[in-house]
DNA sequence: GGGCCCATGAGACGGCCGGGCAGTCGGCCC
DNA sequence: GGGCCGACTGCCCGGCCGTCTCATGGGCCC
C-alpha cells in the first residue's frame, strides 16, 4: 500500500481548508494532492481530467453541492472514490451522500492522522463512516420525525403482517394466512406504513429485511 | 500512528484462520496480536483480561456467536473496538452486528493489506464497512463496472430497473430517474417479473436484495 | 364508569400496478 | 434484404393497493 502513491483531489469552497488539507496530506508520503476545486461542478471537471484515486469533498458548497457532484461523477463513470469531509453532524446529508455513491463520510474535526487512514481505507475499496454517522444511519428507523405515534413500536399483529409482507405475500394471502378479512389486513398495512414512514409495501418489505423482522 | 502498537485479539472458531491472521498481522509492525479465542464467550473473557484495542471477530461460531459476544462486551463496558470478519455476504447479520456495537464489518476474502488498514481505521474510531456491506445496508446502485456474468437473462436495462425497484421506487420515480416514460418502465417490470417468475414488484425487490442485484 | 389502545371490519374511492395488444426504431446475423 | 431482438411508447382495462370514515368489542388504567 505504501509502495504506491494515492492521488487525491480536494473539493471545498474554502481555500483555507484546502490549503490546510494539502499541507498535511503532502507530508504523508503515500498521498499526493493532484488538484483542487471550489465547488461540485469544478470538482467533477477536475476529476475527469486528473483522474484522481480519491476525492475529498465538502457537502455544503455554493452552486453545485457535494451530493450533486457525486451524481455528476457517477454519470461520468468516474473511478474515483469519494470521501465526504463535512462540517457538521448533518444527518440529512449522510444517507443521500451514500446513496449517491460516497465511499466515506467523516467530519472536519477528524484527527489528521485518522483522515490519512480514512483516505487509505477508502482507496482500498472500503466504505468508511465515523461512528456518529453510522449511528445516525441505523437510528433513522426509530427516529419518527413527526409528533404522533412516536416510539413507533409496531404491535404484535402489525409485526406479523409485516413479516408476511417481507415474504412477498399479497393482502389476500396475508388475510388467508392470519384468518382475517382483507380489509383488516389493509388497515394493518396502512398503520405499518404510517408508523415506519414508508410509502408502500415494497418499501416495507425492504425495511423488514434490513431490520431483521421476520428473519 | 506508527509510534503506538495496536493490541489485537482474534476470535474465530477455526484455528487455521487465527494462525493465518496472526502470522500476517505480526509482521505489520504496528499491530500486535495479544490473544486468541475460539468462541464469543471465551472472546469476551479474554477481552476483559487482555483489554485489547481491537477485536477481530467471526460471526458464525459454535456456542456464543459474534453478535452475542458483542452484547457481552457492551455489557462489560469493554473499550475494545470490534471488527467483524466473516465469511459470507450475510446480509442478515450486518445490521444486528452494527446495532450490537460492531465498529466494522468486512469479509474474509479481504486483501490482507486492506485488513491491516481496516484495523487501523477502526482503532482510530471509525466505523468501516466493505462496499458490499454498505450496499446491503442501503441497497443502492453503483454498478461495479465489471460485467456480472451470471444472472438470469435479464438485460442491462432490466437490471437497472430492478435495482431501482429494490430501492423502493415507484414506476413513476423510476421513469424520471432513467428519463423514460412510465409505460416503458412498466414493460421492463413486466418482463422482469416474467423472467424471474415473480408475482409483483415487492417480490422482485426481495429477489434483488437476496441475489445482490444493485449491491 | 369513562378514556384509551388494539384488533377487527365495512363501504367508498382514487391511484398505481401489471397485462394485453399494437407499433416504431436501430443493431446484428446470414 | 429479411429475420430476430432489445429498447421504447401509446391506449385500454381489470384488479389490487392504500386511505378515509365510521363502527364494534375487549382489555387496561385511573
Amino acid at each position: 500500500m505504501a509502495d504506491k502513491v494515492i492521488r487525491v483531489l480536494l473539493v471545498d469552497d474554502h481555500q483555507v481548508v484546502r490549503r490546510g488539507l494539502r499541507t498535511f496530506l503532502e507530508v504523508q508520503g503515500d498521498i499526493e494532492v493532484v488538484g483542487e476545486a471550489a465547488d461540485g461542478q469544478e470538482g467533477a471537471e477536475r476529476a475527469a481530467e486528473l483522474k484522481p484515486d480519491v476525492i475529498l469533498m465538502d457537502v455544503k458548497m455554493p452552486g453545485t453541492d457535494g451530493i450533486e457532484a457525486l451524481r455528476l461523477l457517477r454519470d461520468a463513470q468516474s473511478a474515483a472514490r469519494v470521501l465526504i469531509v463535512t462540517s457538521f453532524t448533518e444527518q440529512r446529508t449522510v444517507v443521500p451522500a451514500l446513496r449517491a455513491g460516497a465511499a466515506g463520510y467523516v467530519y472536519k474535526d477528524i484527527d489528521p492522522v485518522a483522515l490519512a487512514d480514512a483516505i487509505r481505507s477508502v482507496h482500498a475499496g472500503h466504505v468508511l463512516l465515523q461512528p456518529e454517522v453510522a449511528g445516525a444511519l441505523l437510528s433513522q428507523d426509530q427516529a419518527g420525525g413527526s409528533g404522533q405515534g412516536r416510539g413507533n413500536a409496531l404491535t404484535e399483529r402489525e409485526r406479523e403482517v409485516l413479516t408476511l409482507i417481507a415474504d412477498g405475500r399479497s393482502n389476500r394471502e396475508i388475510a388467508r394466512a392470519l384468518v382475517l378479512s382483507e380489509k383488516t389486513v389493509k388497515t394493518h398495512v396502512s398503520n405499518i406504513l404510517m408508523k415506519l414512514d414508508l410509502a408502500d409495501r415494497t418499501q416495507a418489505a425492504l425495511w423488514a429485511v434490513r431490520n431483521g423482522v421476520g428473519g
